[in-house]
DNA sequence: TACCAGACTATTTTT
DNA sequence: TAGTCTGGTA
């Protein structure tokens, strides 16, 4: 076994407190590029190489990819060991627990998990059989308070027991309802995961004990982003022998969106009043100035811990910003330095980072960077298993594997055209739900064929024997042979090389990377080689997960994706008042700090050089939007910042919140009215300023999110509280008023 | 039943 | 702006 000795020396003190803790909880409030990375490998690695088994040893990350790569670190350092690590995120980890012990709480190990259309297209069908219109009680909106309320632990009645608004007890009854369908689906969805795993543990002494006795370290990294289920699993898997070691950064939590709660750090140290707390503040990635400038924006948080990272590493370049007139310039002005700097072979493209808020913003620098032949790597959007005919693909595997799947079964029934329409499909609910049988017993039953016309009948055994014959090819155990069946027996290929067009040269393409996945996959060692595994691993990928290596290419991604890398250089664009901060942000504090601390997970993402764009006028939602700079570009001290090349940078913004402070004139100054101020190009006066206060008769008061011109009128966005939220309106209608 | 066109509407971040 | 949905027609 190869084992090498480990340099502890090369350690700063606190690091190296944390890496050889011995035992008993300790929290690591690890600052951005403080090493992190290296301390948990490190102590991982020390454990094993101590003697802990590493089967015994579990470790959570936030991403596949994350655990992936510290494992393959580990195993440069201790050998094949590394490989027995109980290592994934919070939800692969769980799946893996109910497979192998879901029984104990009546779960079929066949259960499939469900993504957030399946999810969608249930929450609809349940809406609509409750009588509800799907426009008034929003599936999505549904969705996320059911996930939620599995954040909190809260099953259906216990929802229930506490539902008072109207809306609250609407979604009582869809959320039993749709517990209903996904059991009777075997199905579960991302929270179900760990709703039921925490379930199992408490429910099942025996399991419990198992998992309890086992695991003798429990490590979690990213600890600011975890939820309320994901903080008891890590209590529960670790108490027994107490060596829970957790590892996080206030500043860098950004999920609140999502069931994060930061209040958990805090509460940790409550629930282990013998906690051992280590500060990493020694950053070792970047410079001085992207350190100050990340620090001047996120220190404006109210409820945050005072610290402040430092570094031995120089001054380094001063913070670009650029100002372009359209988010198309400004697109063109990211590529353009991007060429230059590669041209004169000061870094190469794969250096390079271009993060934005949403991903709505890549398409204009996508297509700039197409435009100029830039190598790039987009990572997210449309994700490739988000494509359709990858997920009627995936959906027949699904049936094949669990044709209780009703979801799945309903998605290809018809795909391609076989002659079963929605009357074939109603008859077909209503024949299960007299026989008691599933959907799709319902459609192999020979006597509910007597009711349908020939052709219909015809497409029904066509389907049927698909499934079915699928089912025996899979019985192996590899999955590209089904694959292949699936394709050719159900007339899609056939389907897709009929139609001559683009598109669907395009879809037979990716058709062919699928079959290249799971070949992939079926050869891999270190996979188990059946279908449910494999559908287990295409619903746990995330965006980052497949990112490809560090090829050499610039990194398209969102700044939510960009958590835990590090590049060269980094270019932040959009930072616009409405763009970043998000509008959905501007009306309430606490989203307002996490879009705070967003930036600054962005801005420490930089090694050496951080450039900060923003646009004068940006289509949003096919509209011309003028929207002030960020805020968060004016608390940056003037000493660290420079104007990048070619750009114009006003004075003060087109429209500033009264109070605000202005970035005043760079070093020698004469920009200021270098070009014409942008409202008269726009031959236009806004009558309110983002971000200030207005009231309206009716919604009370609100904060005006955007301003737009109209022929002879504005039209103003404003922010609401509560219910109201967001609504656009004329201004000579709505008579708004300043306040 | 299938397809098309036009209307409509909703715009964050993701395991 | 673009994606989705609906309703009408072939």
């Amino acid at each position: 076994m190869s084992t090498i000795p480990l340099d502890l020396d090369t350690l700063n003190p606190r690091q190296h407190e944390a890496v050889v803790h011995e035992g008993g909880p300790v929290m690591i409030i690890a600052g951005a590029g403080s090493g992190k990375t290296r301390v948990i490998t490190y102590r991982i690695a020390r454990l094993i190489q101590e003697g802990t088994p590493p089967w015994r040893i579990l470790a959570v990350t936030f991403t596949n990819k994350a655990a992936k790569e510290m494992r393959e670190r580990i195993e440069h350092l201790v050998g094949d060991q590394a490989k027995d690590i109980w290592m994934g995120t919070f939800h692969s980890l769980c799946a893996r627990l109910l497979r192998m012990d879901g029984m104990a709480i009546g779960l079929d190990r066949n259960f499939v998990i469900y993504d957030d259309s399946e999810q969608v297209s249930l929450a609809k069908d349940i809406i609509k059989k409750r009588g509800f219109d799907d426009k008034a009680i929003q599936p999505r909106s549904v969705l996320g308070e059911i996930s939620r309320a599995k954040e909190q632990l809260l099953s259906p009645e216990k929802y229930e027991e506490r539902a008072s608004s109207f809306f609250e007890r609407t979604v009582s009854g869809i959320y039993k309802d749709y517990q209903k369908r996904l059991t009777a689906a075997n199905a579960l969805d991302f929270d179900d995961l760990l709703f039921k795993a925490v379930r199992l543990m408490d429910e099942s002494q025996v399991v419990r004990e198992k998992y309890q006795d086992k695991f003798l370290h429990v490590l979690v990294d990213e600890y600011q982003d975890v939820n309320l289920s994901q903080y008891r699993l890590a209590d529960l898997l670790s108490s027994k022998h107490r060596n829970l070691t957790v590892v996080g950064d206030d500043d860098q939590s950004i999920y609140g969106w999502r069931g994060a709660d930061v209040s958990l750090m805090m509460r940790f140290s409550v629930d282990h009043p013998d906690a051992n707390l280590i500060t990493l503040d020694q950053n070792y990635r970047s410079t001085q100035n992207i350190l100050k400038g990340a620090h001047s924006v996120v220190r404006h948080n109210r409820t945050r811990n005072d610290k402040k990272l430092w570094t031995d590493n120089g001054s380094g370049e001063l913070i670009s910003i650029g100002e372009t007139g359209t988010e198309n310039d400004e697109a063109r002005l990211v590529v353009d330095t991007i060429m230059r700097e590669v041209r004169t072979g000061r870094r190469s493209y794969g250096d390079f980072a271009v993060l934005y808020r949403t991903n709505a913003q890549s398409r204009a620098i996508e297509e700039a960077f197409l435009g100029h032949q830039v190598p790039h790597i987009l990572v997210g959007g449309t994700r490739f298993y988000d494509r359709k005919e990858i997920k009627d693909m995936v959906a027949y595997l699904r049936v094949i594997w669990n044709s209780a799947d009703e979801i799945s079964l309903r998605r290809v029934i018809n795909t391609p055209a076989r002659a079963i329409g929605p009357g074939a499909i109603t008859k077909a609910e209503q024949f299960a739900e007299s026989q008691g049988i599933s959907l799709f017993d319902a459609f192999a039953s020979p006597t509910f064929e007597q009711e349908l016309t020939k052709k219909t009948v015809q497409g029904i055994r066509n389907f049927t024997k698909t499934i079915e014959d699928g089912i025996e090819l899979a019985e192996p155990g590899p999955i590209t042979p089904v694959l292949k069946h699936v394709m050719q027996a159900s007339g899609y290929l056939d389907e897709l090389r009929a139609d001559r067009t683009e598109e669907a040269q395009a879809r037979l393409e990716n058709l062919q990377e699928l079959v290249n996945v799971t070949a992939q996959y079926d050869t891999d060692p270190a996979n188990e080689v059946n279908l449910g595994s494999f559908l287990e691993t295409v619903a746990l990928v995330s965006d980052i997960d497949t990112m490809k290596g560090n090829g050499d290419g610039v990194k398209l991604m969102t700044l939510h994706s960009s958590k835990g890398l590090e590049f060269p250089a980094v270019f932040l664009m959009g930072l616009e008042e409405g763009v970043f901060p998000h509008s959905r942000a501007l009306g309430s504090d606490s989203e307002l700090e996490e879009e705070r601390r967003l930036c600054y997970v962005g801005m420490t993402r930089a090694r050496e050089a951080l450039y900060l764009t923003y646009a004068q006028r940006r289509s949003q939602y096919g509209q011309a939007n003028f929207n002030p700079r960020s805020r968060f570009i004016d608390d940056l001290p003037r000493e660290i910042v420079d104007q990048m090349p070619g750009t114009t940078m006003s004075a003060q913004s087109f429209s500033r919140p009264s109070g605000t402070p202005r970035l005043e004139p760079l070093r020698t100054g004469g920009y200021a009215v270098a070009e014409e101020p942008r409202e008269k190009s726009a031959g236009w006066t806004p009558p309110f300023t983002v971000g200030q206060k207005v009231s309206h008769r009716k919604f009370g008061i609100g904060i005006v999110v955007a301003c737009a011109p109209l022929k002879n009128d504005a039209e103003v966005t404003v922010a609401f509280p509560g219910a109201t939220g967001i609504k656009k309106m004329v201004q000579s209608l709505a008579k708004l008023e300043s306040v």
